[in-house]
DNA sequence: CATCGTTATATTTTTAAAACTATAACGATC
DNA sequence: GATCGTTATAGTTTTAAAAATATAACGATG
């Protein structure tokens, strides 16, 4: 048995819009420079992709991403600088609560 | 904007067998003296009630209730009492860490 | 000005979870 | 021994999320 904690960011109507997944592929963006390449290398649909970072981009109220569509690449998509902070204070935030987390599983079910 | 927190309970097969369901599935058990009543009261189907219980007394290894089939009240389904002391432990468990969690979220997301 | 691979949108299909239905066993009570 | 409402199991249906498909716009590049 083994305790595993997942963290959210919710907007105020109580509906969840960022967390793991949108985190691992604003990642992918900035490894990739294209959010179809990001999608694609975590298995997930590119309209999903989208859709998921046009829900962050509303709560948020900035861009995460910036878009350049066509040139001879077809264009491709690269992380905000508010994106690329905003992913690391939601990492920094999990990462503590993980932590937290583990010693708090620790004190209550692993006691003697 | 605000941090949302779950905690579940995993078995070393990596497969979830302990959350908020089961738990306030247990509550019902306790106040009503019926799993059916239980998962009525939640909205939750009978059949899924039953495969949450059988699920999480197959990973710890002991029974979560007592059953009693028959009878003109038609029987009924009561807590052991290592059903309670586990629940106890898992909501201390999951207090704790949402009272964590929210203290890491206002040092990060809205320190000054 | 044709090409390329992306962004973007709308629609359809697939899939898996959840819910529902049907049926049987049970046994204290009357 | 008939009745009742539960536990229990199997099978079906519903539903919503995810995935897949189709199509258009875009514009730097050669």
């Amino acid at each position: 048995m083994k305790p595993v904690m997942r963290v959210f960011l919710y907007d105020d109507e109580g509906e969840k819009f960022f967390g793991e997944g949108p985190c691992r592929l604003l990642h992918g963006v900035e490894q990739y420079g294209s959010l179809k390449k990001a999608a694609e290398s975590m298995g997930m649909a590119y309209t999903k992709a989208l859709a998921m970072i046009k829900r962050a981009e509303k709560e948020l109220g900035f861009s995460l991403t910036e878009k350049m569509i066509g040139g001879k690449s077809g264009g491709g998509s690269y992380l905000t600088p508010e994106a690329k902070e905003f992913v690391k204070k939601y990492e920094s935030y999990r990462d503590a609560c993980y932590q937290a987390g583990a010693g708090i599983y620790r004190a209550i079910f692993q006691k003697q």
